[in-house]
DNA sequence: CATGAATGTGAACACGTGTACACTTTAGGT
DNA sequence: ACCTAAAGTGTACACGTGTTCACATTCATG
């Protein structure tokens, strides 16, 4: 709850802080969207009323609700990117790096549960534009994923395509750990059990790394 | 004594005309759902107009949205478990099983297009009630996959736990298949690859599964 | 045929929507 | 201290929405 209350007239003539109404809006809608269905179900309306804002302010920091919606997209996986980045995983023994990668993972996701949310609504549910930016931002990811992977001694027989192939299967089952966490009660100790079972499945997967026989045909 | 005997199916009381609108309104739905963002995004008018029916008549058929959405989903379920079912997978050899299971499906999904379309949307941007429904569809689904598995001699290390493990990451697998499927152009020879990226993950996952060991802690 | 339930219809209502417009206020560079 | 672009505000309009209500039609069954 904010402190101030919800009475828009109650502005002294104007809201002079600068920018502060454009993160109003996104937190609107983060909000809006976790309590809704998804992002459609939304009107420009309803978010600034949220953020404490006239509507035809919207229009003074998005073009519409689509421009917003890809900003948040854009914001979520920069954010992604730099988190992946520091953890420097391609500079950790292969053995523990499963445990560590699905534990700094699945906090990330529980630290901004919000933003989470409203990206595997849209993955599927959201307008083209959008749809593409995320799948777009996931493709790089196991990209990135795949050239971690091939500097381990264990995958040096596979081929590249194969890296790809197995990045995208790991990538894949991740998402799905988050999405699961983000079903979750928030406060609920169940998602320990969660993330056990997509260790188990990434162990596995590497289990059949070891066997695996990438030639060509 | 009546003379309906030769009449196979027994309609309701009084005179319900052949349910011709309400297969028009699911109908309906899907072809917008599948055109616009999603299921949130589509009015109830909307749908009744691409009916070519009065909004009022909806009611007749529908208590709301949500319960035309549920029904949707419904159908869509009990005709894949149909298809499961007959399939008899659990009859055949391992070997080979799984190029012919992901073509199955594979088929299955771009013979049921739309509907799978909308299944895929409301995964997780449905309703409450929509997501639980798929949810626990997906569930019967893993469930019955544990079942089939522990019937070859190769899962029998596998403890039952673990079959489910396995069967969770073998559906997301194949869910993800169907995903793309829909993503890609209809008439794209383009998803032959994206079969193909399919069965080699199962095939790598099967590979894990050869190594597991199934001990306790 | 007559009945009555299921089904279809159109008018009406109260309300939320996106957005254009003209205006005021603010903040920062000069 | 001034100027100007950015940010904020209230009004207004045309339109789509869900849902109600009373009425019309259909049609298997008694």
């Amino acid at each position: 709850m904010s402190r101030d209350a919800n009475k828009p007239s109650s502005r002294p003539r104007g809201a002079p802080r600068r920018g502060e109404a454009r993160e109003a809006l996104m937190q609107a809608a983060l909000e809006l969207v976790a309590s809704e269905a998804n992002f459609s179900a939304i009107s420009l309306r309803r978010i600034a009323r949220q953020a404490g804002v006239v509507p035809t302010a919207f229009y003074r920091h998005f073009e519409d609700l689509d421009a917003l919606g890809l900003t948040l997209i854009e914001d979520t996986f920069r954010s992604l990117r730099a988190i992946l980045r520091d953890a420097a995983l391609s500079s950790m023994p292969l053995k523990g790096l499963v445990r560590y990668s699905v534990e700094l993972f699945a906090h990330y996701v529980r630290d901004n549960q919000l933003l989470f949310q409203f990206v595997v609504k849209e993955r599927f549910a959201g307008t083209v534009a959008m749809r593409e930016a995320i799948h777009n931002e996931i493709v790089l990811v196991t990209n990135a994923l795949a050239a971690d992977l091939a500097r381990f001694d264990e995958f040096s027989h596979i081929s590249q395509n194969d890296l790809r192939v197995i990045s995208d299967l790991v990538v894949n089952t991740v998402i799905t750990l988050s999405e699961r966490i983000l079903d979750v009660d928030p406060d609920n100790a169940e998602d320990d059990a969660l993330m056990l079972r997509a260790e188990k499945q990434l162990r596995l997967i590497f289990m059949g790394v070891g066997r695996w026989d990438s030639q060509p045909g």
